[in-house]
DNA sequence: CCGACAGGCAACCATAAAGTTGCCTATTCA
DNA sequence: TGAATAGGCAACTTTATGGTTGCCTGTCGG
């Protein structure tokens, strides 16, 4: 997996709010993708583009539209492998915070 | 907490080195953490800076030194509001953090 | 068949971001 | 005290990025 595509593609605002709207409801059109936002359809094509070659979005092509939807597996494996490495950290810091405070309270 | 400045940061991958450098021995020197890139002091300062902007590291003027840190507490943030949405249920690492991290706080 | 609708492609623009060079300040220590 | 060390500041270059406009292709319904 390209973590740096997935971390780039989630750098971006625009890009987050799509995924949160098609965590809302799933399988959604382009153009249904546009609809509110300051922005040309172009744009958001391009935006859906990145989170696709992240591999956060799949599509599928139905007739002349193109449906879009979630992919939470690269956003798992962040968690799995980024996030859980640096609370691992801190958990062993807190553990050792403890213990230390406890050698005080004992010692 | 700013979400924004949290992925930006994270998005470069000189930025997710040095934070992988400071997990494996944290409170290091701007030139410890030179040693070995392909880059300036100066552009690896101002890639701490960022990551101090976006509250992923903080630092401590020592001397003529300045000793760096990092803070996991914004990469769990994300993981609470963020992350933890799309994976609610199926991702197993935040739900194993929080048991752990209560299970030391109870126990 | 044809117009309206959904989307794709490419060129272009403006700004942000990564990195550089050059120079300045503050601390350490022989 | 003064050279070496650690870092800060600012201007500059280059390249990525987000966004636009304009036009083309494909598909659906009357």
């Amino acid at each position: 997996m390209d973590d740096d595509a997935v971390f780039r593609a989630l750098a971006d605002g625009s890009r987050r709010h799509l995924l949160d709207r098609l965590h809302r409801k799933n399988g959604q059109t382009l153009a249904e993708l546009c609809r509110g936002l300051e922005m040309t359809r172009q744009a958001v094509a391009k935006h859906l583009l990145i989170l696709e070659e992240a591999n956060l979005v799949s599509s599928k092509r139905q007739g002349r539209e193109k449906l879009h939807f979630i992919n939470p597996v690269p956003i798992n494996s962040i968690a799995e492998r980024w996030i859980g490495k640096f609370e691992r950290g801190r958990l062993s810091a807190l553990s050792k915070l403890k213990k230390s405070l406890e050698g005080e309270r004992h010692g």
